[in-house]
DNA sequence: CCCGATTAGTAAGGCCCCTAACTAGTGCAC
DNA sequence: GTGCACTAGTTAGGGGCCTTACTAATCGGG
């Protein structure tokens, strides 16, 4: 058995491919990388802490929705295509989300008093005690993921964020 | 028909239920939500990109993985466990993952030497060919994405990504 | 030696979200 | 008023990745 090697870096291996593909961005393909990963490594932990409540973002993004909207707007009832569109999926989407939250009796659907196409969707009372349960501790989460950052670094980056967005359409191009 | 009340924005929920729940972090989770929105508008529009040349991000990962290597390496071929560690996927979805390639003629499996367990993994030369083929669009394309932002806004960005990612395994307890 | 612990890869089944095609209700132009 | 464009929601089917439970090969201590 031959001694190993030095082990090669993914720095390194990138510094490599530069050379041979010039239109290679090195510090911009660092820095997409490092977001992708932290994306997904975020995502995942998230995923995680809901799914010990039987949620997942989706399920979770909605009742959180529909918490807030009825706290400030006294429980009007929000119809799917509102709540599909600040949750950030599909409409065909909403549909399946809502389907299991109303099979678990977290949700409930009622008739539109206007237009029979649609109807507004309700929280329960079950769906209330739970999010009241939980919400505390994944508040206490979400600060503790944060607590590295000072207020002003925050600002930083959620403006830093914002500019890749910008970089987005462009991202997209033919 | 009554006239609308002015709308109200997913800033003003946020303030009114951080009245409700003095966990909340609104700073924290106000970037934490702008972060997870831009991952998932990002890996969307990476997902997009990618599928245009019939990959997806776990594909073109792989791809990218054993193109690099082999071109610093000389072709000494990885075997599926360091390709799962290195595109962050588990070992079972690396199998699927390489079953497709090698369906699609961009992999081979290659007995290991020395361990029956194993194999080796390599490109084909029609991966080779489209990976030539579909890198300098690619990496002109994470070019413009970040074209907004200055280098040291990208250094920036980095280091508080970094520390958002300290963050994590406190997010993560019990 | 050889048998248990470990490690590699795989198979089965599931969840989440997507797109495309469909159904039903609305409302406006004529 | 009727027809047609539009809108809301649903259905069907698919892709990506996951976890869990498995099989096969290797290694190492008695």
């Amino acid at each position: 058995m031959s001694v190993s090697p030095p082990p090669i870096t993914r720095f390194e291996r990138l510094q490599r491919l530069a050379k041979r593909f010039p239109q290679l961005d090195s510090s911009g393909l660092e820095t997409c990388i490092t977001l992708l990963r932290l994306s997904n490594d975020l995502s995942d932990a998230y995923d995680a802490s809901l799914a010990r409540h039987g949620l997942s973002k989706g399920r979770f993004t909605v009742l959180v929705r529909l918490y807030s909207t009825s706290e400030t707007e006294g429980g009007r009832g929000l119809i799917p295509a509102e709540l599909a569109e600040s949750s950030c999926v599909s409409r065909a989407t909403m549909t399946g989300l809502l389907d299991t939250l109303e099979k678990d009796g977290l949700i409930s659907r009622e008739d539109h008093p206007e237009d029979r196409r649609m109807y507004t969707v309700h929280l329960t009372p079950k769906a209330r005690q739970l999010l009241e349960g939980m919400l505390p501790e994944h508040y206490r989460r979400v600060a503790a993921l944060m607590a590295p950052l000072s207020e002003q670094e925050r600002d930083t980056l959620r403006e830093l964020l914002a500019k890749v967005s910008t970089g987005l359409p462009a991202f997209r191009e033919p």
